[in-house]
DNA sequence: TTTTATGCAAATTTTTTGCATGTCA
DNA sequence: TGACATGCAAAAAATTTGCATAAAA
């Protein structure tokens, strides 16, 4: 899902095609908003976008299309808390969530260390997510707020 | 949350005062549960194995004291995908995920080479999680079930 | 023309809140 | 007492499914 050329966006039809599906308008209208957007939305965030280009367009098919497409590998689910989120890119990389707002930041295929462990006891392990939480840039020029912790 | 020895469970009343919570039957009740409880339950789970002993109690207490106790940091919620999950060890420890059968394994405080960033680009990083994915021992001897993928 | 997807609606599941009453500190 | 928690109920949010029609292969 990378590019290097506006020209050269990933084509929605042959993601489509690779993962097996039928190549719908619905569904390049949906592969096409995710992949140019950078905040991780959910299938409501998403839909909620579409819908104003796309009159008539259901839930059900931006649901479902996420499913469909999250299950052939060709997009990751991301369960942070609250909502699924959904990311287009499917290389292996981190994220940073930050606890004050929300934002969610792609970290670069981290300069990890360690190669993640293949198998632990007979486990056999081929994915590894990390997820890092804290506060952001922006959020630690905010003066502090609500200091019980909530949320 | 961790014990050596039977006789000293961590003390449910202990936890309570120490997160600033009431001391209350039904608090203690769900902490203890939860400590005795490796399967990582989910809110309602809990509620379930609660309800014969304790009739009448009800699902928004559990709900409520879990929400809680995870945001004065004596109990962690995992979220892997599905209903959010609670796990009664704070300290840092890996999770492993079956995507065949679901079933979640603590992963001993891994002895992950690097350390964990404290900061990336003013991200102040002050938590970790990973989550590793693939297969249990036990499933592995399954024969092959689904080769779509799905789940 | 056979298979799969869409749109629409409804059902489930999960999470969250309001409020009167009861309990802890 | 006064603040906080419980139980009960209902609402909101998120996920999932059924089905008739429409479109893709």
């Amino acid at each position: 899902m990378f590019r290097t050329d506006l020209n050269k966006l990933p084509d929605a039809a042959e993601v489509l095609r690779a993962a097996g599906l039928r190549i719908t308008a619905p569904r390049r209208a949906i592969l096409e908003e995710l992949a140019h957007d950078k905040t991780h939305p959910t299938a409501v965030e998403l839909y909620e976008r579409l819908l104003p280009n796309h009159p008539g367009m259901a839930f059900a098919t931006v649901y479902n299309t996420l499913n469909a497409l999250s299950r052939a590998g060709y997009v990751s689910p991301l369960t942070l808390g609250g909502a699924t989120r959904f990311d287009p890119i499917t290389e292996p990389h981190d994220h940073l969530v930050c606890r004050r707002c929300g934002s969610i930041e792609d970290l670069a295929p981290v300069a990890s260390g360690e190669p993640a462990p293949a198998s632990v006891g007979g486990f056999a392990i081929d994915r590894v997510e990390r997820v890092f939480r804290g506060v952001c840039a922006s959020c630690q020029r905010e003066p502090d707020v609500d200091p019980s912790g909530t949320r």
